[in-house]
DNA sequence: GATGAAAATGTAATCGATTACATTTCGGAA
DNA sequence: TTCCGAAATGTAATCGATTACATTTTCATC
């Protein structure tokens, strides 16, 4: 493997000269500019990013932190910020904390040890105090999950209203009595989207049970059949259901099947976060879409300027109700 | 920031000595070591990876190229690898190529521009004569998709045999009209599971009807309700479809059902993968089960030996039949 | 042909670690 | 106390690039 010192010597020139025409920042002449792209070849030398990094103190790595991988919401998400860092020359390590701290330290150490120049958070479990500690000197942005007043710059949808627009699709469409399948309210989005369905209940004058508000602990398909088992035991069984994620939903859909009901005839879903799967599902999962592909280029975009020593802006994104069989037939 | 030449100064030792406390294997006083240990609490002092690096030719980072992040099948695979690979210090960079070549280009250019240490590929469309000519100077490993005969270790399982097994469970639970849904025959493991097919029905006296075999694109959902719609419309409509992938089966199952018939009484459906949707439909998928997360370990374990320059074999491993609703109702 | 400013190129320091080799320190034996 | 080998520590080269600054070359102008 040849390094730039051997291109000097084989094109006749310096090093200086090798990694101007490498960089092409400043001015060679087009005889030396040849020269050296010839001794390029004929060695067939490729520039070391170990060397180059550590000149320039990067790494042009980025870390996204999520909970787990085989979530489907994220994936758009991470496209939308593999794209854009790619096109800035980043590169992307994706980090699967399975929501525990001494996975999340390996990869924060990663930032402390330079092999990282940032990261964006979408972990909701991630420790608060240790990020908020970590972007007092490394840049971090928090993407759709994010603890409020950390002072960490964030990208996410407005989950109140978007939880509100989804619970008022159901009663227009003549449901009263709707269960809200949440998750813990340890997270900020779950308080607001239960803030969302009561402000929908109020608002169309339908009384809060409290009897129909579900908490689990994870949003996975097991917690929806759980949950769901529960809520078709309740006395006066709800005519619809809202799930704060696709997962939940479908869990709760598969559940209802097996229990002979059909949706949405004897209960209508609603799901959360349009993920591939809500489409194939039987039948197809009304649900609400955030603009995932968009929330993670702007995510993306806005650490490179974190890290670029830029201030940035937190900034809130629309949502999308779509409308599918599992509430209209 | 301090670096290792301000700890040493801050201990009053050399630079040598701090290295030798970060590394602990070198012999260094109980004394010197409570000073250097001091020292790095107080500056607050973390290695920088960039510098080491460098100086160690290396940068503990493995890529692994998968076509599609959103293929639930790989989870398992990545895991296996990311905690292999974890527990011996190295990271994992997820690399969606999308089977395109400029994107596997990119990827490439990292191994070479000694950003990463190796790779290992589950890309079935990766262009093989790159990774060929890339191997002879890098670690590289196939993994689960694998080129055949062109020197590359890899780890897979045994296809045909998975797809006779697959077939012939259909056959004893008194299917005789089996339809395959295949990919590409491009793809050494598309042949393999033919042959697999092939082999079940000669075994068991039935003959081969070239009208029921069916070739896709991709191994997606839609190709799955595309390809059931064709299947429904022959003149003599199969009573069992074997599927190459779980999505493909998924597709399957909606579209069978959308035309009103029911799984397994109208038509039984096997499935490839045991992603983890694959029993949160309904019926639940029977499918084939590869051992994804040992496939991950023994990959990463295959690479970094590679990485360490010894000389690794190429293993196959077992699979498992999951028999579900989707044949046995 | 002499002059000088601009353009091209070279020299050497630098990023932050590791480590071969050199030197110093230490403790026990004579 | 002296001496010696082992243990501890230090010195300086090294990994492979970038870049500030110094030097040389080029070339239009007089």
């Amino acid at each position: 493997m040849a390094n730039i010192q051997q291109v000097a010597k084989q094109a006749g020139v310096s090093v200086a000269t090798v990694s101007r025409v490498l960089n092409g920042k400043d001015k060679v002449s087009t005889k030396t500019k040849l020269k050296v792209e010839e001794a390029i070849q004929y060695l067939n030398y490729e520039p070391s990013m170990l060397g180059r990094n550590l000149r320039n103190s990067e790494s042009r790595i980025v870390l996204i932190l999520i909970p787990s991988i085989s979530n489907p919401f994220y994936f758009e998400v991470i496209k939308g910020i593999e794209n854009m860092a790619l096109s800035q020359n980043y590169s992307i390590l994706l980090c699967e904390t399975d929501s525990k701290p001494e996975k999340e330290e390996i990869y924060f150490d990663l930032v402390r040890k330079k092999m990282a120049d940032g990261i964006i958070s979408m972990d909701p479990a991630v420790n608060v105090e240790t990020l908020k500690e970590l972007a007092e000197n490394y840049a971090i942005i928090q993407c759709s999950e994010y603890g409020g007043g950390i002072g960490i710059p964030y990208v996410t949808i407005d989950s109140e209203e978007a939880s509100y627009h989804a619970v008022k699709h159901l009663i227009q469409i003549g449901h009263r009595k709707i269960a809200l399948m949440n998750s813990d309210e340890k997270f900020l989005y779950a308080r607001e989207r239960r803030m969302g369905y009561e402000r929908a209940l109020q608002e169309h004058g339908i009384p809060l049970d409290g009897e129909y508000i579900f908490y689990t602990q994870e949003l996975g398909f097991e917690q929806g059949q759980q949950t769901m088992k529960k809520i078709l035991q309740l006395q006066d069984r709800p005519t619809a259901v809202f799930a704060v994620s696709d997962l939940l939903a479908i869990g709760a859909l598969k559940e209802i099947n097996a229990a002979g009901l059909h949706v949405p005839e004897d209960v209508a879903v609603v799901g959360f976060d349009k993920i591939d799967f809500s489409n194939m599902t039987n039948p197809a999962l009304t649900t609400v879409a955030q603009p995932m592909y968009k929330m993670g280029t702007v995510a993306a975009r806005m650490l490179i300027e974190k890290i670029q020593g830029k201030t940035v802006d937190s900034i809130v994104l629309g949502h999308e109700l779509v409308i599918r069989e599992s509430t209209t037939g």
